[in-house]
DNA sequence: ACTACCGTACTAGAACGATAGTACACAGGC
DNA sequence: GCCTGTGTACTATCGTTCTAGTACGGTAGT
């Protein structure tokens, strides 16, 4: 599937979850009433804990992104795709927020910090669609 | 002094003392030579329990940021400046990297990353020159 | 019915970060 | 010499995250 974890990012490894499931539904990636894989299924595919998929799935469930159909599995719930894409712009700048509040505490100014910034944007992978 | 921890940062606390003191260093708020907060008035300053702030210093030393003058403290250890500039400059940027990667990942495109990043960057307290 | 898969719920342990408290050797001021 | 402040070291405890293993009830295919 579409997830990448990185277990040495300081971030959760079921938060890491969390927020790309959100921004794959946000995204459109998977749509409202799909299946998503199985906590099993997910866990093999990642290498990591069943435990900590289902963890991820608990969240997303509290947060109304997914449903449990008995027996089935998880579904992406109705209007979870609108409340994603708030949360995924939310995230995000939150993010940026920090990453330049950091730099400029740390004696950055706007220049360097934006210089910076265009370096990283211009080495994303070219592809899009 | 200098230093903003923030307790739900997701950095260990220890680590984010680690990388303001680096900063400090980088941005000549605390030139070599100069006698750092001791363990417990800086613990008691932002706090946090003095061991945090031990290991923090400790982290310091080896990264050779600062070194040990017995009996008095700890001051900011020759070449340390030059060696803090790359390394803010390795931080932003790892820091960076990952949250473009994680909102082109998410589906944002470059303009909107972009955008994003402009509204956070405007809103620095405008200050400095 | 049988089997396989689903989510869910436990217990237990390892690792890490942070806290709390104590103790020691060293330097400086008086 | 005495007192205070310095870094350092140690033990113990707590919470969080992740792993490991097991068990249970519901659903679907046959």
């Amino acid at each position: 599937m579409f997830f990448h974890i990185d277990v040495q990012n300081g971030l959760a490894v079921y938060d890491q979850i969390v927020r790309q499931m959100k921004f794959a539904v946000a995204d459109g990636a998977i749509a409202t009433g799909d299946l998503v894989p199985s906590v099993r299924e997910l866990a093999r595919e990642l290498t990591i804990n069943p435990n900590t998929v289902a963890r991820s799935y608990r969240q997303l469930q509290d947060d109304d992104v997914l449903e449990a159909v008995r027996g089935t599995g998880l579904v992406v719930a109705s209007g979870a795709r609108k409340s994603c894409r708030s949360e995924r712009e939310k995230l995000i700048r939150s993010r940026l927020r920090d990453v330049v509040f950091e730099a400029h505490h740390g004696g950055l100014d706007e220049d360097q910090i934006e210089a910076l910034f265009r370096t990283e944007l211009a080495s994303l992978p070219r592809q899009k669609g």
